[in-house]
DNA sequence: TTTCTTGCAAACGATTTGCACTTTG
DNA sequence: CAAAGTGCAAATCGTTTGCAAGAAA
C-alpha cells in the first residue's frame, strides 16, 4: 500500500482526463488536495487533510476541500465511506479489504479480501450498475473483549 | 419479513434479560421504544421512530430515543449502520442482506444474501470478534444511470 | 469577458450534554 | 430513599450554503 511515485501520476492524470471531459478547470488546489489525500493513503477524514495541508503551509478553505473531495469521488478517484463516527472518510480507490470495527471503541482495523470485492461487484443485480463497495464487520476488538 | 406476533415477544424477553443482567430499569419507554422499532421493521431513522410515537399520542423526549437505540443496539436487538446520509439508521438484527445504494440519489435497495453475511462472521480475525455486518454496494440506480 | 472556483462566515441538522425532576428497585 | 432514567433546552460538531472576490478558459 505504499505509494509509488508513478500512482500519482497517473491518478492525476486520471483527474485531468475528468476535468476535461467536464469542462471544468484545472485549478491548483485540486491537484493540491488530490495530493494530500493521495499522501495521507488510508482513511482519512477531511479535517485530517486540511490541517495536514495547512501545517504544511498550504491553505484552502474548509469548503473547497469538502467540493474537491466530493469531486474526486466523482471521479472515480476517491471512495466515501461512513463508519460507526459522524465523519465521512475517504480513501484512494485501491483497496480490496473490509473493515473490522469495534463498537465500543471505534477502532477501525483493516484486512484484505480481493474476492470479496469482486464477489460484490460481479453480481447482477438487474438494472444497478455497481461501482465499489464497502464492508463492515463490527464486533470487539482484542483489547476491548477482554475486560468486561 | 413479517413481524409474528411471537417475534416482539421474544425480543421484549431479550430486552428483559439484558436488563436484568446489567442491573437497569425496565422503564416503560424502552419497551415501547423497542416495540415501535419492531414495528417499523425495516432500516428507520431516529425522527421516524419519534414521529411515529408522537404521532400515537407516545411521547417520549428525543434524547431517550436516542439512549434507548443505543442500548438496544448494546443488547443486540438493533444494529446501527450508516449510509449514504449523515443520519444513523438502526434495524431489527434479523436481516442478512446487502444495501444497494445509489450514489447519486441516495436510493438504498436491500438483496437477500444469507451467505454473505454467514462468510463475514464465521471468518477468525485473530482477536477481533465479530457480531455483525454491513455490506454496502454503490453504484447508480436504474433510474440513474439511464439519462447522463 | 464570462463562468467557474475559491474563501469566508453564517446557517443547518443530527446528535450530545447538563441539569432539574421523576421513577424504579 | 438512593440511584438510574427522563425531558427539555442549550451546546457541539461535521457539513452545507450564500455571496463577494479571484482566476481559468
Amino acid at each position: 500500500m505504499q505509494t509509488q511515485p508513478s500512482e500519482i501520476q497517473y491518478l492525476r492524470q486520471q483527474l485531468t482526463e475528468f476535468l476535461r471531459v467536464r469542462h471544468l478547470r484545472k485549478t491548483p488546489e485540486r491537484f493540491a488536495i488530490l495530493d494530500k489525500a493521495v499522501e495521507l493513503s488510508a482513511h482519512f477524514g477531511v479535517d485530517q487533510l486540511y490541517n495536514a495541508m495547512e501545517t504544511e503551509g498550504y491553505h484552502v478553505s474548509r469548503a473547497t476541500v469538502y467540493n474537491t473531495l466530493e469531486l474526486l469521488c466523482e471521479a472515480g478517484i476517491l471512495n466515501r465511506h461512513l463508519f460507526a463516527t459522524n465523519q465521512a472518510r475517504y480513501e484512494v480507490a485501491r483497496g480490496s479489504h473490509l473493515h473490522l470495527i469495534c463498537r465500543r471503541c471505534g477502532k477501525i482495523r483493516e484486512v484484505d479480501d480481493p474476492t470479496l470485492t469482486e464477489r460484490l461487484l460481479s453480481e447482477t443485480y438487474d438494472g444497478f450498475r455497481p461501482e465499489y463497495s464497502s464492508s463492515i464487520v463490527y464486533g470487539l476488538c482484542d483489547s476491548c473483549s477482554s475486560p468486561l
